[in-house]
DNA sequence: ACCGTTCCATGACGGCCGTCATGTACGAAC
DNA sequence: GTTCGTACATGACGGCCGTCATGGAACGGT
């Protein structure tokens, strides 16, 4: 328990995963964990291992992945503080295909399957946060496969934009080559479209840094939002 | 109680959603829904509105889907016997941009929000299957992302129809529309595509039907499979 | 200050596949 | 049996976008 201190605790009590939730059971949760420290590119599960450990982030960022046969890398999920990682593993005692990776320093609460199991039985109130974040991955999910299905690359570089935007303000620490990743092109497309962007005065750009100067102008809504 | 009979039940017991729960637990399931039947093409929740009702197919099948503002429609899920729908919708407060529909006639055990929300407190034994379930699920779209972004169309064809043979055997009683839906392309496409299939001898076709002939072959498997 | 690496930027090309068009065949209804 | 609606089948065209190539700029390490 010395591993944290109550600030950790006042941060996710605040977070939106944990909404609704006494903060006796935060507390206790924390008390069921360790605490994990990955260093910039530490690969934390790779593809195939059965990896039943939950992870919450209390700072850093996590990449959730996969790297196809053919070498591309698809970004499925980034994972911020106070967001979980890995919720369903331990019900799912099966290799998933995912890999986790830590994009900068990153500390965790990290909890062990039968320790989650546990916590969740003899806390049934969580069980509540758990489906809701759940059928909000789920929800996400599916609106990304109808962005791929309909929309053309502008669009869905576009909606990735905006998306990350709400997540992590401006500028955006990302480069072309990650952007793509999550929206499922290349980094030329995406680099050809934000300059579009740029010449509409919707953004400026730097090296690994992208500043929004119209947020509203990114959106371009049907149906839900995706959740990156 | 009266409109369910024992059958029912047995074959819900033996199906992987209820896997591992109790006999009992089944029983009561069934003793807190109410019988709903749907006619062909029944729209059963459409976009926007606020579905909070947990379905449980008892005989037919359930389309999920979208129709996109260009007028196509993309099909996420289909729902046969035994199997659940909107399992998280109660969970989820908001309104959804799903759509569900009865490809057949098709009798189902129909559950409140509130009757579902209440049975899952006291039965914690459930949420195990339903985690599991949503699990599944999540890995599903997550698969159907990476195809659509690193496949070509004649593989995603491949995949959709390998899938749909393992869930409802042979014929599959499908036109080439409802597969393109699935695999998120066009008619055209995937008659082209089964066009070489029939020339290769794995399966052949009639007017809404596909016989396949060598299942083994339509497996291109890379990482996890698709559900549908 | 030099150099190597990584990322940005932009042009040219080509192929996949979505769109349109046309014709055929099957099945249901009367 | 005739008719009509729907699905199958296949060809032609065109555009989006992925790939390759080239050059320049920014950053870090020594």
């Amino acid at each position: 328990m010395a591993d944290f201190d109550k600030n950790d605790m006042d941060t996710f009590c605040r977070a939106p995963f944990f909404k609704g939730l006494a903060r006796q059971t935060v507390e206790r949760l924390f008390a069921v964990g360790d605490c994990a420290t990955f260093a910039k590119d530490t690969l934390i599960s790779s593809i195939g291992d059965n990896f039943g450990t939950v992870l919450f982030v209390i700072s850093g960022l996590l990449r959730v992945s996969v790297c196809s046969a053919s070498g591309r890398r698809i970004t499925f999920l980034l994972v911020k503080e106070a967001e979980p990682y890995n919720l369903l593993g331990p019900y799912l005692n099966r290799s998933r295909f995912l890999e986790a990776q830590a994009l900068e320093k990153t500390r965790c609460l990290k909890i062990r399957d039968r320790d989650y199991l546990k916590f969740v039985e003899q806390h049934p109130a969580i069980v509540h946060n758990i489906l809701q974040w759940i059928g909000k991955s789920l929800d996400s999910a599916n609106s990304r496969l109808l962005d791929l299905m309909e929309k053309k690359v502008e669009t869905r570089i576009l909606r990735v934009l905006s998306t990350l935007h709400q997540k992590f303000g401006s500028p955006l620490l990302f480069t072309s080559q990650e952007i793509s990743e999550i929206a499922g092109t290349t980094p030329e497309s995406t680099l050809r479209t934000m300059g579009l962007l740029r010449e509409m005065g919707i953004l400026s750009t730097q090296r690994g840094k992208i500043w929004i100067h119209d947020p509203p102008a990114l959106k371009d809504t049907e149906f839900g939002a995706i959740k990156i």
